[in-house]
DNA sequence: GCCAATTGTGCGATGATCGCGCAAAAGTTG
DNA sequence: CAACTTTTGCGCGATCATCGCACAATTGGC
């Protein structure tokens, strides 16, 4: 990206690997574990786990390390400090009233998409009977494959020809589903048509039985710095209802907030 | 706390200083500013704010920097790593909407409470006639005086009377309003009295004109875990309508929590 | 256009970090 | 239960990344 001098420290870096490599699924870890999963060796990254652990990041029963809720500090600052997600929540909120589905407004950060605000229920009781769980760890900060999501799809089509190539240069898009899109003629063919479109559509392509619509939030001057998608399943609405229903609402909702971001 | 001992790696407490000097009212720093706010020389915090930012946790113009969204990772990680805030979510949001206000449930940590799950709207639209925004930054994340707040008092009422002397020793209690309690004396008996209640409500002690419930929520061994809180304004409820009318429904929504906990 | 204040960055000295390697603990097997 | 194997905790000297000074470049004020 912006031209890397030599002078990086890199001891921060083997820290921030040894944070990152706290993930959603991976989440308690001890030296040797986190060694592997950061590429350190066994004793650096137990220094920089009792460093974080030190700091107040991590917790630990002595040998396992588990992230603690000061992590949240850095989420609660960039929520204060970015616009996009005080500015879109109130939108979201009261789409999900009027919908009654889950929205959430991501940005793309290099392949993944990024939660940064959501609204609705995470377990839609009323409609599945009873807590069955549709919230696929969307939770705010989840991070998602771009390739495989509707929101993923518009933001990649929001760039411009050159950087989407760029972007799919020696790309290997990973099937999710069987249902996913990897053979990379066909994905050019999907962001060509959401070009046209200016919305998506994508039906199982990252979990089965799970369908999104997204359409791009562009401020006034035309870019597009976000974008909205709800997400709900077969069982709920049909792909033909979701766009049918839920498309122009959301269209609305796109050029309501224009101004805001 | 836990012992700490020589080797820990300096290079990433100052990396993570850098980090944490973004606050909730810095957003933008520059390197000198960035050197100020985390007690570094100049230099050394250019070096870590570029390495920050090839990490892709900051964003950059060239002489200023601010937090991207990759910071969210952690939250992400963290939300799906602990139990608490999924087991908590979907009552929170029954709670909004029963009771139409906002509800938090935070933890402590060290001198202030963190809040890790959020429910209501931002902006109680309906009640207060339109967008008064009654949300004094209480998102995910935000940290608040442990001592000015209700769900505070809570979470240190729960602590042994030897641990609560520990915490209070040579402790200044800051002032947030004038009539934020500061006077370590009257501190103390308010901790004994919410000891008695088993729940807090602290009226405009951190804001004018907010006032907060909080009860706390025990794990089934009768380990205070969190705190649940309502927060609302004085014009909306008075604090006998919102004991009378609020206290219950939390006590019931802690009690049908404690299984989960 | 000049001066002052601020910011960008090269360089040698220094000391913090690296990872080897051992010892102790934990786990395994006959 | 004892001997063996595997994993984990951590001390130590050498090395190389980091520190911050000092100077250059840039910006901004008057």
């Amino acid at each position: 990206m912006a031209i890397a001098k030599a002078d990086l420290i890199e001891g921060m870096a083997k820290g921030m690997a040894v944070l990152e490599s706290f993930d959603t699924e991976r989440q308690r870890l001890n030296a040797t574990l986190a060694a592997e999963r950061s590429g350190l060796t066994r004793a650096s990254a137990r220094r920089h786990l009792l460093t974080l652990t030190h700091l107040g990041y991590l917790e630990t029963d002595g040998s396992y390390f588990w992230l603690s809720a000061k992590v949240l500090r850095f989420s609660g600052s960039y929520l204060a400090s970015a616009g996009l997600p005080r500015a879109l929540q109130p939108t979201l909120n009261r789409l999900a009233v009027q919908a009654q589905e889950s929205f959430s407004a991501v940005v793309l950060d290099a392949d993944e998409v990024v939660i940064v605000a959501r609204s609705g229920n995470d377990r839609n009781a009323s409609a599945t009977g009873g807590g069955r769980v549709i919230a696929y760890g969307l939770h705010m900060g989840a991070r998602l494959p771009a390739h495989a999501t509707s929101t993923g799809r518009v933001l990649l089509a929001a760039k411009t020809k050159s950087g989407f190539s760029q972007w799919m240069r020696g790309r290997h898009l990973h099937r999710m589903t069987p249902l996913t899109t990897v053979d990379a003629k066909s994905f050019r063919a999907i962001i060509q048509k959401v070009r046209q479109d200016d919305f998506c559509i994508a039906s199982e392509e990252h979990e089965l039985g799970v369908h999104a619509l997204a359409v791009p939030l562009r401020n006034t001057k035309g870019v597009t710095v976000a974008a909205l998608n709800v997400v709900t399943s077969h069982s709920r609405l049909s792909t033909q209802a979701m766009q049918r229903d839920l498309l122009p609402l959301m269209f609305d909702a796109a050029r309501e907030l224009r101004p805001f971001l």
